[in-house]
RNA sequence: GUCCCCUUCGUCUAGAGGCCUAGGACACCGCCCUUUCACGGCGGCAACAGGGGUUCGAAUCCCCUAGGGGACGCCA
């Protein structure tokens, strides 16, 4: 028994908890049933991901306590499924489809999809693929060809019935073809896109167990129907529930934490963290709600998991890692953790000669440093008031710089500050100016050093999450004016 | 719009036809402990989405309706 479970960095690097959620049911599955599991990073869309995003999510994982066996590809660089010989072994099996009958060249142009989907949705009719190139003859195909026009390999499917897929979880689903598109296999540049790579890789991966999100449910009769024409055996199929923010929209960040690097800097113990992610769809038999990993294998049933998409409600994570805190860790282990964490000379180096400068004695230093020693501010709105800048000026400050910094790749001194000149030159605001309201999001008040160092010392996670606060704390901002600002936002052209 | 999935307290959940007067937990409220706060203990509030069947009996099985979510990319 194989289960493997993919992986798919975020482009702005950061790891997602729905992403430790899935793999921890793979991970509980996998290690309950004595089989391997296996880490795969999906960067079939090679411009998504970056090494950095594979590390950071990888380390998160590792964090949490899910560990994985070696399998062919773990971050991309083992075996013989090195990048350069990936492409070939999707090729091979594109060809293998096209040969068989299976699959198509399809030269239609992006704009003309864009406008037949257009046209399909005005006449209400279901979006997908006309078949346009299903009718060119192999001459036509060859002249194509030699004419040099790029072309995508499409999958053919049935014209009637239906595909009956099995879930675990479910049970056996219906889906009619008529609603199945004939999908894209590999793109113009050679490159497979997920639905091609996925049959592939866990085919000869020998995968036995997908364990996945249910945003993939619906795309389970193209998987199936790949794995009946490369006449391989079909894995079981084990479809999640999503996580959802308190809206009960699928978990953003926008409208929640989602980074597992915020949970981490913000103290909470990875213990805690997974055993609540456990707690989200799945139960113990005796209905005890902490719990270690090891536990929760000697009593996982797969079975047991409940279909409704939960709320991650941050209040009850807090309360599980509050009890994790006070009854697992002794006053050794607690001082441990805050050396760990606080104070240890690497950590206070890194502001000691800020403070130095500005403290008169020594008891100054708690005044002068407090918000480098906690997570989130407690702030007044008040504390935004300036003497020039409106509420609203204020806000696109913090909205702007918290875009830039969501997405800074490097995350050093030199680059944020770049970021921001570059912001308050565009919206022609002095600098100093600009950063009074980053100043008090991040560090309380503006009496304090540099904030560019701060948000350098404090981490993206920590320094988003309080320019997000900071955002709510001023009341937040509108979806129309969210819509507008982000118009603004993209029309100054930033780098 | 079309298709698919889902539906027990505000939230996470227990529940596999009678054990259900629907249990636990978070949050909230009250009381106790306590010089304060917190922890802890005790108690309270609070749910089977609605309507039809099936059955002696339905939270549990079936159908319909409603609500929620997801999918509909040369993203994953």
């Amino acid at each position: 028994m194989s289960i493997c479970t993919r992986i798919a960095p975020s482009p702005t690097g950061d790891p997602h908890v729905g992403t430790a959620y899935i793999a921890l049911f793979n991970w509980m599955f996998a290690r309950q049933q004595g089989g391997k599991f296996i880490l795969r990073i999906e960067d079939t869309d090679q411009l998504r991901s970056t090494k950095q995003a594979e590390i950071e999510i990888i380390n998160s994982l590792k964090w949490l306590g899910l560990d994985w066996d070696e399998g062919p590809d773990v971050g991309g660089e083992h075996g013989p499924y090195r990048q350069s010989e990936r492409k070939q072994i999707y090729q091979q099996h594109a060809d293998l489809l096209l040969k068989n009958n299976h699959a198509f060249k399809c030269f239609c142009t992006p704009e003309r999809l864009d406008t037949l989907r257009q046209q399909q949705k005005e006449n209400k009719e279901n979006t997908g693929y006309d078949g346009c190139c299903l009718k060119l003859t192999e001459q036509q195909i060859a002249e194509k060809q030699n004419q040099g026009l790029p072309f995508v390999v499409r999958m053919k499917k049935p014209e009637t019935g239906e595909c009956q897929i099995t879930d675990m979880l479910r049970g056996e689903i219906a889906i009619s073809w008529h609603n199945v598109d004939m999908q894209i296999l590999m793109k113009t540049d050679g490159l497979p896109t997920y639905h091609l790579a996925n049959v592939v890789d866990d085919h000869l991966m020998g995968v036995t167990h997908i364990i996945r999100g249910e945003e993939w449910l619906n795309s389970a009769p193209k998987h199936k129907l790949l794995y009946e024409y490369f006449g391989w055996e079909m894995p079981e199929l084990c479809h999640m529930p999503l996580l959802r923010n308190p809206d009960k929209s699928k978990l953003s960040k926008r409208k929640n934490p989602t980074s597992i690097n915020y949970y981490r800097d913000m103290g909470f113990l990875p213990e805690a963290l997974i055993n609540y992610l456990a707690n989200l769809g799945w139960s113990m038999p005796n209905e005890e709600e902490k719990f270690t990993l090891e536990q929760m294998q000697q009593c996982f049933d797969i079975s047991r998991i409940s279909l409704g998409g939960p709320i991650f409600d941050k209040e009850k994570l807090e309360w599980l890692n509050a009890r994790w805190i006070r009854e697992n860790l002794t006053n050794e282990q607690f001082f441990a953790q805050l050396t760990a964490k606080y104070f240890n000379k690497e950590y206070l180096d890194k502001f000691l000669d800020f403070a130095k400068q500005r403290v008169n004695k020594i008891s100054d230093f708690g005044h002068i440093a407090n918000f480098m020693l906690v997570g989130d501010l407690k702030l007044q709105p008040e504390a935004f008031t300036h003497k020039k800048l409106t509420t609203e000026q204020i806000k696109t400050i913090l909205q702007f710089s918290l875009w830039q910094l969501e997405t800074m790749s490097v995350w050093n001194r030199e680059n944020i500050l770049a970021v921001i000149k570059a912001l308050a030159t565009k919206l022609e605001i002095k600098l100093g100016e600009f950063n009074f309201p980053l100043f008090v999001a991040i560090a309380g008040t503006s009496d304090s050093w540099s904030v560019m160092d701060s948000i350098e010392i404090l981490g993206k996670a920590l320094a988003c999450s309080r320019l997000k606060n900071a955002i709510t704390l001023l009341g937040g901002i509108s979806k129309k004016s969210l819509k507008q600002m982000q118009k603004q936002y993209e029309a100054l052209d930033l780098v």
